[in-house]
DNA sequence: GTCTATAGCGGGATAGAC
DNA sequence: GTCTATCCCGCTATAGAC
């Protein structure tokens, strides 16, 4: 209430440092195991102001995870929720999708192998979206009435759903697999990866030009 | 070469429990971070008999992956390289592949994460089956050769492949994550899963009857 | 806000008795 | 082959000086 230090700018750069440094390590590098010592080296700050600013590598971790995971559904749903024609739509996400990704391709997998484990924190790390459920139903809805038009193969939309994300995430997530299977550079591969956009889309659409 | 002991009978019961304990809990229930105590309390046995048959923990994890890992790629082989038309070829390696990703269903999780963090032991894992090589550089011929007969859409066949193991495995990965989000039961999942079969085989093949 | 020093423990591994 | 006892280390976390 009375005049408050100077200091007591909030989110110090220190701060800040150590959160992007554990995002990198935890969710870009995919190291989930990197420990407190891993990150101050990276961050190049001591050890101990990690628990300064965040109490707990629990604490930071699930913070780092949250707040990306939120940060991408946002993107997602905002796309999803857009006025636009639905092909239009679905190009749209594909490029979303892969922009997050290709920054955090481990987000995926942490979610998978996290929530397995400790499925009592489903809540805490996928908060509500306001108008999030809604959405999700509107989108279902423009999938069957894109089935009725004949655009897409007859499924559940639930299915088309799974479809368009597992045509996405999967080359992702089994990126080292791949590499070595078929003995790909990192450049290469990522080559791949953006000539499967139209693919994705060529897969998803019924009797479309394709590449 | 003289009379061995009696108890010389290798692969003692408590060995091979051992390890079906560990391959549970490490493939089956996801748990990669399991201790060596956890491991010991789920089998029902000491701990340091752990140490007695595999040495050390890293040991039993290496073993257990490796084994699980090897006689999976020799099922997928065995199922690509056998005599049969193209489309009953992939028919029946869905059903394969779905039968042993419901026993093992993070396998694939744990190669990605693992293989990024020690990509070394690539070679190691993924021992050289015979003829494996050849037999994917055929498989591959066979896709060219579907795409110019029409049945498949025009694509890099090993974009085909991809897409062909996102379409099923994905769904495996990623269960957490829409048993939640569409909040069905462990039993409705599976009966998507299964539902899934007829649908992947729809947008892989054009022009087809679906369901 | 940043450091050094230290407490504390959980987990892997081994020695040695039975 | 199976157990108990013990060692040892790495990692998290905190107290307290600056």
């Amino acid at each position: 209430m009375s005049n408050t230090p100077v200091n007591t700018v909030k989110d110090s750069k220190t701060e800040q440092l150590i959160k992007d440094t554990a995002k990198r390590i935890f969710l870009t590098e995919g190291k989930m195991l990197a420990t407190t010592q891993d990150i101050a080296d990276a961050a190049g700050v001591n050890r101990t102001l990690l628990h300064y600013y965040f109490r707990s590598r629990d604490v930071l971790f699930n913070l780092v995870f949250k707040e990306a995971l939120t940060k991408f559904r946002e993107r997602i749903h905002e796309v999803l929720g857009a006025e636009l024609p639905f092909k239009q739509k679905i190009e749209n996400l594909v490029s979303v999708f892969y922009e997050e990704l290709i920054a955090l391709p481990y987000l995926e997998t942490f979610i998978a192998l996290h929530l397995n484990q400790h499925p009592e924190k489903y809540e805490e790390f996928f908060i509500v979206l306001p108008g999030g459920k809604e959405r999700m139903k509107k989108f279902l809805r423009e999938v069957q009435s894109e089935m009725e038009k004949g655009t897409i193969t007859e499924m559940k939309p639930i299915n088309f759903f799974i479809n368009l994300f597992a045509l996405m995430a999967y080359p992702f997530v089994a990126r080292p697999i791949y590499l070595k299977l078929f003995e790909l550079t990192d450049s290469a591969y990522n080559k791949l990866l953006a000539e499967r956009k139209k693919n994705i889309l060529a897969m998803l659409f019924d009797k479309e030009a394709h590449f």
